[in-house]
DNA sequence: CTGAAAGCGCTTACAG
DNA sequence: CTGAAAGCGCTTACAG
């Protein structure tokens, strides 16, 4: 059928390791040696294959690679969400563009695929993993209990964790450090005054989530202030309901933080149509930010990170682990709280 | 290194085609023509090994079926852009979440790739042709005199444009109708009196850009009302530059059509500071709809286009020209305007 | 209808 | 330091 074994077209075709070999009256083995830096040729023959290579412009062919073995200069990335809701995730594509900022330059491609599930994403890492499909992947929404860490340390497949920390440490991973992100904030409402503070917040089933609720509640405590916790995923609907819900708990909480701001838009909306002003009444936070902040009135304050540069980070260190070298895991330089009208009236200007 | 031949941890390695013909006493070439489908074995046969490859859950080598020639079971997205570009359209993320909710039921990956230029892009569609890397490739920014549809032509590489039509129809494509969409927003904008319009439109040098400003000058010219184009590249900050330019040339334009919602954001706030007031003094109009224009006061009017089921539509498509088929052109049903407060006052409910 | 064999383009022990 | 050979896991002419 189509795709098949002729795919016309190109004139001569392309050359092939042996290709290179016969022009130079050389052995297979001397090229692949020096195509990949092995030693047992003399510099000099090394010099010769590598400058006919580029003479030739002759590039591997990636299926052959894998089939021995070798890296098929490739990292996998796999998220196991409803395709509606990582269309709705600007984090998503930002970490995805970020990666691909070092990859490019690399020539590394990123194979991305959206499962079902996290047992079909173990699967699918196995198959990679056997049919040297990719040489890492990247792990996202790291759950409590999660046994995503395990599986890969046992397929002795390259990963990298991103955006939480392996708790027992098995598997590598670049984070924000969310507890400290959390008690900035909490720390910039109760320097405001705020008394009680309410958090719509992620599902703790999240690692990220967890560590969060567990800084929310530290934080208020040494505040003194009143703390309410609700949970909703991350929609807008449900962030409406959790903000009602969180209303019905505290007689007057002074300040809400929401997880997103998708949730924290829906939640200033809820607010609203109950005749609650923003910020007169209450405050409102963001734990993300985006452009949406800076564009409705009043606008959100929020917290900044620098996902582009987080994405390039992973990718980094992904590579450098596929190279075999030693990463540990690491914290992302603390992310800004970008104060703005929805905590403080005195910033309104645009 | 890394990543070398033995990855260990898997107790019993994989079935391989050849386990599941010794285990039956059928030869390898019965065990692949009943997979892929092919006369030649009688159909107890095909039975059995279909079934005994079901018990030992076999699944292909993706490198070995390559190396041969045959399918890949991935598709090719490469984007030409800069990457942080990349991660502020939120098209693309959508776009792509729409490819997977129809390739991940059929366990087809998606090779993504951010490259420097279409010089580039078309050396890495050579590449991965070559390589039988990918089935096919989804191609989007197609720009007026494209070179890509002739190249991915010539390789045969199956593939399909995203977003506007190749004017040679030699690529299929899917597609909103651009022309219709804009005639609808000058339509609505000459309904509701206003006799001045201004278009801050991305670069003509895109095809589907160039349709729209055609149909704008078209709409506008039977409309009967002044028109005025202004071009800026897709950022805020270009947009206000060029939305200052727009009301430069116009006395008094009536009504701002922005090319996406991010620059119609940075436009309103451009009015903003010049004293005009939307929508009393200006109507503004977004190409492309998001949760930002319905979080900003007053509201945007947007043209709503569902791009999770575009990129479904899109997938789908490129699936049926992989196996062969004659896929045509398509167009996508027309997209909603979504009137909003920006454009009528009248609707300014929350 | 079925089987033995060659080949895809690499890498890697194993001999010289 | 170099070469001939086997092998990765498939597919596909070519004989029976």
């Amino acid at each position: 059928m189509a795709g098949g074994t002729n795919r016309a077209g190109g004139q001569g075709r392309r050359p092939r390791a042996r290709d290179i070999a016969d022009v130079l009256g050389v052995s297979q083995t001397a090229v692949s040696f020096a195509l990949n830096g092995r030693p047992g040729i003399s510099e000099e023959t090394r010099e010769r294959i590598l400058s006919k290579v580029r003479e030739m412009g002759w590039s591997p062919n990636s299926a052959a690679r894998a089939l021995t073995g070798a890296r098929s200069s490739t990292l996998g990335f796999a998220v196991a969400r409803a395709p509606e809701d990582v269309g709705s995730e600007a984090f998503f594509l930002q970490l995805i563009a970020g990666m691909q900022s070092v990859l490019s330059a690399q020539r590394y491609g990123l194979l991305f695929q959206v499962v079902p599930s996290i047992k079909e994403e173990i699967a699918l890492y196995r198959r990679w993993s056997e049919e040297n499909r990719v040489d890492g992947v990247v792990v996202v929404d790291l759950r409590v209990d999660d046994d995503r860490p395990r599986v890969l340390k046992e397929l002795g497949l390259p990963a990298l964790i991103a955006g939480a920390r392996d708790p027992l440490g098995r598997i590598p991973s670049v984070s924000f450090d969310d507890a400290v992100a959390m008690r900035t904030v909490v720390d910039h409402l109760v320097s405001l005054g705020h008394r009680a503070i309410a958090y719509v917040s992620g599902e703790p089933a999240f690692e990220h989530i967890r560590r969060r609720r567990e800084a929310f509640t530290a934080a208020t405590e040494e505040g003194g202030v009143a703390a309410a916790v609700e949970t909703a995923d991350f929609t807008a609907e449900d962030s409406a309901r959790a903000t009602l819900a969180a209303l019905a708990h505290m007689d007057s909480p002074g300040a809400l933080v929401f997880e997103n701001e998708v949730m924290a838009v829906a939640g200033i909306e809820t607010l609203r149509t109950r005749g609650r002003s923003v910020p007169g009444d209450l405050a409102v936070v963001s734990m993300e930010d985006s452009l949406i902040c800076t564009a409705m009135r009043p606008q959100i304050t929020a917290l900044h990170r620098d996902t582009l540069r987080f994405g390039a980070v992973a990718a980094q260190q992904l590579r450098r682990a596929v190279d075999g070298e030693d990463v540990r895991t690491r914290d992302m330089p603390p992310s800004r709280l970008m104060i703005r009208g929805s905590t403080d009236p005195s910033v309104e200007a645009g």
